[in-house]
RNA sequence: GAUCCCAUCGUCUAGUGGCCUAGGACAUCGCCCUUUCACGGCGGUAACUCGGGUUCAAAUCCCGAUGGGAUCGCCA
């Protein structure tokens, strides 16, 4: 039987890690069986609902690599594929699930149910609806029906019993059904809850493999009691382990987590980030840590996935992310890296050199503009900088290095490449009767004024320009008296 | 509270009874390379929650405790 798989995202306008983790695993178990990966839209929750957000998702899917088989904006022989276009079918699944036993029509008001929640707290006892309406036949509840009386549809559960099943990941699961919940299937706007729509639409799209996050595991039974009252198939259940922001706390937009967008945005590829979090909660079983989206096709499999919860390490996706801006054609650096220079460069430099000296320092995009915010104006400094133990150098060392150099710098005619530059100051050293850090380490810090440096004193002169080198070169001798 | 689930370095993980004096990666520390910082290379610190069993042998199986999480909505 061909493999299906579904991502069912609801429109909140936000993609979050782990959403995004459950539907790369949906999309792998399905790809790498070579079955089909379907999206479907649930919207049942009108009051959730916001504008465009689906048109984040598609957006963070192509983005991503998660092509999908079938859904809204494609089509496909199982649609529709938005939840809110399929009223008419749940009301249809409601009514024979009633006949069925499986479910009662319920007339109670939200007040009403409060009401029992409040007197049960007050009197200690454990909450658990005792639904009057079980009694109601259905002839006459379809008579106060057709009078115009509002009405949800509740599920109905026998309290001796047990259900069981079994979880890829968790393994055997078994519940006595009277700890279960009676829960609205069909709310009084005819629209389906998910403990409802994810039954009817899993079974009526073919779906054979239902991925979901743990919270799910203990409302599983409620729906396999349906799953039987229908005489359908039980899917194969793959339930995922949460991805936590710390030992106490999902990652959560409540929390003011980053999400894939945030991500983006400050500079993570998307190829990290998802390289990234398929790492949360799986595993090769190997030391393989870098995957391809292709090589994750051929080698995902369910059997390497973690039943504990996993902690967000935003210091390893870095040093990852670094790892594929390394990997990065330098063509394709200088474009990603483009906006981000000239956020801090306005004057017209070789960015495209500079590009090609920061590629194999940078790990996070966001990090260029503060590395490199020298080369448009001089920052304040220190003269302390000048001295560095490990270059040997002193402040008489340093002014010697900065005349020598203006000197140097004067009289050079060929500026027009790292390597002319190069092989002009790399004669002094020697003549000066100094070590190459001696004479190169004060010049950097006269032209950069920083500690730190993406690159060392031959490149920043280059990309500084002569005129500008002498100037900065001249501050330095200035500030050594 | 009831029910269900989970438990290896700080973090992500490998480990399915002997190959484990527990392996890899990030982070951290030290050294090397080097015109700084990085990159790269080499090395170090660092974990089986606890207590009982079972077994010749347990991180691995069983029981219990402890700790953590989830669910108990006309949200998904």
């Amino acid at each position: 039987m061909e493999v299906r798989s579904r991502f069912a995202p609801s429109p909140t306008g936000y993609m979050h890690i782990g959403n995004l983790r459950t539907a790369l695993y949906e999309y792998l178990v399905a790809k790498s069986a070579g079955g089909k990966f379907i999206l479907r839209i649930e919207d049942t929750d009108q009051e959730r609902y916001v504008e465009g957000a689906v048109d984040i998702i598609y957006k963070t899917m192509k983005m991503v690599g998660l092509k999908h088989d079938e859904g809204p904006d494609i089509g496909g022989n199982f649609g529709p594929y938005v939840q809110s276009e399929r009223k008419a079918i749940y009301k249809k699944y409601a009514d024979i699930l009633v006949e069925l036993g499986g479910a009662h029509y319920c007339f109670c008001s939200e007040e009403e149910l409060e009401n029992q929640r409040k007197k049960c707290e007050e009197t200690g006892v454990p909450f658990k609806f005792d639904d009057p309406c079980k009694n109601i036949s259905i002839e006459e509840a379809k008579k106060r029906i057709s009078n115009g009386e509002k009405y949800t549809v509740r599920q109905t559960i026998n309290p001796d019993g047990e259900v069981s099943f079994d979880d890829v990941v968790y393994g055997h699961v078994s519940v006595e059904t009277k700890t279960l919940d009676e829960g609205i299937l069909l709310k009084s706007d005819g629209l389906p809850t998910y403990n409802f729509a994810n039954v009817v639409d899993d079974h009526l799209m073919n779906i054979t493999h239902v991925l979901r996050g743990n919270e799910y595991l203990s409302s599983t039974p409620k729906y396999n009691l349906m799953y039987q009252a229908f005489g359908w198939d039980i899917p194969t259940y793959v339930h995922l382990p949460p991805i936590m922001k710390d030992e106490h706390n999902k990652l959560s937009k409540r929390n003011g987590d980053a999400s894939f967008q945030d991500l983006v945005q400050k500079g993570y590829l998307p190829e990290a980030i998802v390289n990234y979090i398929v790492l949360l909660g799986w595993s090769a079983k190997n030391d393989q840590e870098i995957f391809s989206m292709e090589e994750l096709e051929k080698v995902f499999n369910v059997e390497g996935i973690n039943k504990s919860p996993a902690i967000f390490d935003i210091e390893k996706l870095k040093w990852m992310n670094g790892v594929y801006i390394r990997e990065l054609p330098c063509e394709k650096f200088y474009k990603l890296s483009e906006p981000w220079m000239k956020q801090v460069i306005h004057k017209d430099i070789d960015f495209e050199t500079l590009a090609k000296c920061i590629q194999p320092r940078v790990n996070v995009l966001n990090e260029i503009p503060e590395a490199i915010d020298f080369i448009e104006i001089l920052p304040e400094y220190d003269t302390e900088m000048y001295i560095h133990k490990k270059m040997k150098t002193t402040v008489e060392i340093s002014r010697t290095a900065l005349l020598e150099a203006e000197n140097l710098i004067k009289n050079m005619t060929d500026w027009s490449s790292i390597e002319a530059i190069h092989d002009a100051f790399m004669v002094m050293p020697e003549k000066l009767g100094l070590k190459n850090g001696q004479f190169l380490w004060p010049i950097r810090t006269a032209l950069t004024g920083k500690q730190c440096t993406p690159t060392g004193a031959i490149e920043i002169a280059y990309l500084l320009g002569k005129e500008e080198c002498l100037s900065r070169i001249q501050i330095g001798i200035n500030k050594l008296g």
